[in-house]
DNA sequence: GATTTAGTCTGTAACGTTACAGTAAGTTAT
DNA sequence: ATAACTTACTGTAACGTTACAGACTAAATC
């Protein structure tokens, strides 16, 4: 149960401190604590024999507990996941987010600590409210997630991915609903009139199949819940109904799940000639689908993902996606962060978007006649 | 400068803490402890009391700092990598290790703390020596790292990887050399005679550029170095003299860096029928340089990768590649340094061995006549 | 009726650090 | 010669928590 049964001693008997440091010089302890954070306060030459006699005395430099409590900072940004910590290491658009927040954090000499949604089922809320950070990122957690309420509650300095502001709390993010109707029209404009949508999660809760239209609207991730609405849009002006485009819903946005999708689209009668996946993790997975078939892409079905991740320009074909800055994203949320710890003036209530693009490779053509 | 110019004051005024809490019950601090860590202690009743009272009083829970002080645990652990963090993110493989990684972390309940080696140059030992965990995780440095030693002299529990056992510090890893004989002797048993070898890094320090036979074994990275000498042993057992055979080093392993690195090797004169890159990241590139250049893998050039990383079942042509649990060294790595935290019996010396295997796609073909 | 056991709750003393206010001596300016 | 700085160091009081040893009651056992 507990982490620590055992006996809880270092091998040398006790802890080193400070105190101890001093005494063996004759000095006070501020001194010794002086000799590391604030050189300016000592002589050189007393700040040498400081570190000489700490490393004799086996003493390692303040204790990040004790610094910590006294100094009521951690040095440390936490991210805050929707799902298990594993699933974002799979999931390419979460470790380019990552590259960039890391990028920020490094810059601002501060670490990074990665908190787990818990299991999918069980919002574990004990990580967040344990963690021991001066500010959290929250990414991509639907609005009605208790663990946000947690992170919020703690009235700590934060920063939202991918979801609208939260009281004081700003956001980061693109303009889901504008980019996905972009993608839809790309499919639109070389004659495509049958459609299929591979989404991944629309809400909190965990489950994969069709969508039907009344489930549409009802999204709280943000998301995929405006990434529909865009497509329904970018349809609907084309004079085509939203209600009769097919949309299958992934719990996790992987290529194998993305497969599944496909095969289930792709049994429909009559045959989408056009799949717009809401990832190009699920677009792979659809990829492959195709070609299990037998159907040749862009020949016979065109595909478009989102987020255009690195592997989507080396892909069989390439893949036309719609790009998405993500360590952009992660470094501006980072920075902004950063800024609060820094000002502890929240420029709060601020909602920055981030420009996309569509990017048109080899998986899309015009619609066969 | 400092992370804190402003008013370090929350916007109710002063922190609340269990002593406030407990007050205004008219019971002790133990007890409200208690009621939040261990709920056995006190009648369900108070407990309930106790909460309603910390929500009424804006309390929330134990505050990190205070426990971490008196608990001296954090309940995290740390994981120390040898480039900025943007770098780890960047390197699928590292991310992949991280996924294992995390698997570990999840179940034991501890939040996964990312500390970076500094920039390029500079070694940064501060973050290290401030940072709250309870152990750490040390990836693929170079023995000589000053990280490494800031890391060892906290005398915290910790696990190496891909990396020869530190004193009493376990490992994980693999049989690099024994892998990457496996890999060559593939592309000997087709027949092939003029190799090329994309390497990554050697040594701490960075640089990129053909390698002259003499500084081929005195890479201080584990990793590397094994998989040369496997190559090494590999050829001249074919009767190939090894200071015959072109390496190209790579600063970091990138599809960028690898073409780079192809195209050095496929300019001379034998052109090579074979390159073996010593990670798929590096071997894609090679593709693309091939493809480039208008050589047709796998009819023309033949490539291996090292990793197996999930893209290499999808590049084009799929990668031949040299398969490596990523995601098993990282749960591995993670549970051993869980068992240290546990039992605070190091099982010590101990050196965990994985296992590899020789994935066969389409990029390898036999040698053209 | 005496003794044990279990269930609740209490008081205090660390845990290791650094912010802050201050002292004492030396240096420079007026 | 006095005042005003500067440099180098000191002492103490928190920071917020929980481990630990016990105390008091009520119920169970002999």
């Amino acid at each position: 149960m507990d982490v620590n049964e055992g006996k809880r001693k270092t091998p040398l008997g006790r802890r080193v401190t400070v105190k101890e440091v001093a005494a063996e010089l004759g000095i006070s302890p501020s001194t010794v604590s002086n000799a590391y954070n604030r050189p300016d306060q000592l002589s050189a030459d007393l700040r040498e024999r400081v570190f000489e006699t700490a490393h004799k005395l086996g003493y390692t430099g303040p204790d990040p507990f004790g610094r910590g409590l006294r100094q009521r900072r951690a040095n440390v940004v936490g991210v805050l996941f929707r799902d298990r910590l594993s699933y974002a290491f799979a999931d390419p658009a979460a470790v380019l987010f990552l590259e960039g927040v890391s990028e920020a954090v490094e810059e601002a000499g501060l670490g990074l600590l990665l908190l787990p949604g818990g299991s999918l089922g069980g919002r574990d809320t004990e990580a967040i409210r344990a963690a021991a950070v001066d500010g959290v990122l929250i990414h991509s957690m639907a609005a009605d997630d208790p663990l946000v309420s947690a992170a919020i509650e703690r009235r700590l300095p934060a920063v939202v991915v991918d979801q609208p502001p939260i009281g004081t709390v700003p956001s980061v993010g693109i303009d889901d609903e504008g980019a996905a109707r972009v993608a839809a029209e790309h499919l639109l404009e070389l004659g495509h009139r049958r459609l299929g949508v591979v989404s991944f999660r629309l809400a909190l809760e965990t489950r994969s199949g069709m969508v039907e239209p009344q489930r549409r609207g009802a999204a709280t991730l943000r998301p995929s819940g405006a990434r529909l609405r865009g497509v329904a849009k970018a349809v609907s002006a084309a004079g085509i109904s939203w209600d009769d485009v097919p949309v299958y819903e992934c719990a996790v946005s992987s290529p194998a799940e993305g497969k599944t999708a496909a095969e289930a689209l792709l049994s429909r009668d009559p045959r989408p000639t056009a799949i717009l996946a809401l990832s190009d993790q699920m677009a792979f997975g659809v990829l492959e689908a195709a070609t299990q078939i037998g159907l040749s892409v862009p020949d016979d079905l065109s595909v478009v993902g989102f987020d255009d991740v690195p592997e989507a320009a080396r892909s069989a074909p390439p893949l036309t996606t719609l790009h998405q800055p993500h360590v952009e994203k992660g470094l501006q949320a980072g920075r902004k962060l950063v800024a609060q710890l820094r000002e502890e003036d929240p420029d709060g209530q601020e909602e920055l978007f981030l420009l996309t693009r569509l990017v048109v490779r080899g998986s899309t053509a015009q619609a066969p006649s």
